[in-house]
DNA sequence: GTAAGGTATCTTACGCGGTAAGGTGGAACA
DNA sequence: TGTTCCACCTTACCGCGTAAGATACCTTAC
């Protein structure tokens, strides 16, 4: 008689927290419900027991990685003025995206957003409007914020899925031609673009681009409050 | 005997446009290899004629309406200082986006970026270089921007291919409730978020918001220039 | 003990997606 | 009159999400 191998029973937290895992480790085009069946040792149509389809999966993920930045920003100690801690919030956040890259474009693709967003971005509001933002001010801001609040910014230049930084790409092309058809760019790129240490979150998303852009925007709110 | 039906050639550019319009009229789920052929009257194997993968498709879409973004912005009087005409440009790209509102999150799927986009980008260098910014802020200048230049910004509330507005949402959910969990956001939206006669490219993404996201942009620039 | 019912998982099968491999008709050229 | 090449078609495969229903196990009731 073999020995009965017991597993975990699912559950729906198992599942989208397999989930998450499957695509940290091999991206999110990894995640189809067959894949994460056989991950979790069980056959694809099992899945459907805790989720109703592969959308309310997806759902769910996003609404796990919310959860995520929400417990992060919790953590953070609540004093200082309002630039501080959004500051120290969005930064939080970013901590958290870039352990999930796939995320953004995910989040893009939703229909529906968790109300776990809403809530997060009522905190939000309330740290505005408790800085004596009108609520006209904070709605623009919150606009203006775009998707800083959960950690990332939209990244034209290689997206997360893609290894290459644009270094490797320009290495790649001819510089010399690069210079004659791109001459600022060249420039630019000449003029010692990076130190390139951190790709994080896609091209040149490094840490100081995201604080610059968050304070440009943190200065010129500020200004306007009040 | 019937009457022969003759039909144009096909051809990458045709292929391309078609795409185009299927996913401006279809919604981008709809771009297919198979519907995209059966559009165009013809078998979908056809189409590996002249793109040689689903992916090379979808880059050529993306090219396709790139260059739609740079003629219209070719056209515009490039007279005024370096606000007035970069502000310009990314209205007017904005203009191209509101026909393509698939556009976004394609962009954001895709591993490579048209060179078309990097002689896009190049422009705006000399813009600002032109108007004194150091390469390096320059440099800062594009990542602050983010997808402005192509006419759009991150929504993270109901992208695209959502039809419902927040208001709706809103409507659907009880208010009151609402109004419990989230004390901030429904004080917001009671102080008239919104007209809502514009709701284009996602949430709120209204003319009023990107423009007034872009001048916090451009006079925070500004006020490090030079 | 056994029958009934519910819970969690599996089996099978369908239609649709991208696309590999190779076929075919006609025009161009020898 | 072949031969070649171009443009398009036919067939087929595999992976995807998932509908429908079977099945094993566990309770609970009698």
């Amino acid at each position: 008689m073999a020995v009965k191998a017991f597993r975990e029973p699912l559950s729906r937290e198992r599942v989208l927290a397999a989930a998450v895992v499957l695509a940290d480790t091999e991206g999110i085009k990894a995640l189809t419900m067959r894949r994460l069946a056989a991950d979790l040792d069980v056959e694809a149509m099992s899945l459907y027991y805790y989720l109703p389809s592969k959308e309310a999966l997806l759902d769910g993920v996003v609404e796990t990685v919310i959860m995520e930045i929400h417990d992060a920003v919790g953590r953070l100690d609540t004093t200082g003025d309002w630039r501080t801690r959004l500051r120290q919030q969005f930064l939080a956040a970013r901590q958290v995206m870039l352990r999930h890259p796939w995320v953004p474009g995910l989040l893009g693709s939703r229909r529906i957003i968790p109300a776990s967003v809403y809530a997060y971005y009522d905190g939000i509001v309330g740290t505005l409007v408790g800085a004596e933002f009108s609520y006209h001010l904070a709605h623009r801001a919150l606009h203006a914020f775009g998707s800083m609040p959960l950690g990332f910014v939209q990244e034209i230049f290689s997206p997360a899925s893609a290894g290459g930084s644009m270094e490797a790409d320009v290495a790649e092309a001819d510089l010399a031609a690069m210079a004659e058809a791109l001459p600022h760019l060249a420039a630019m790129v000449a003029t010692g673009l990076h130190d390139v240490t951190d790709p994080a979150l896609g091209w040149c998303d490094s840490q100081v681009e995201f604080e610059f852009t968050l304070d440009l925007l943190l200065d010129g709110l500020e200004r306007l409050r009040g």
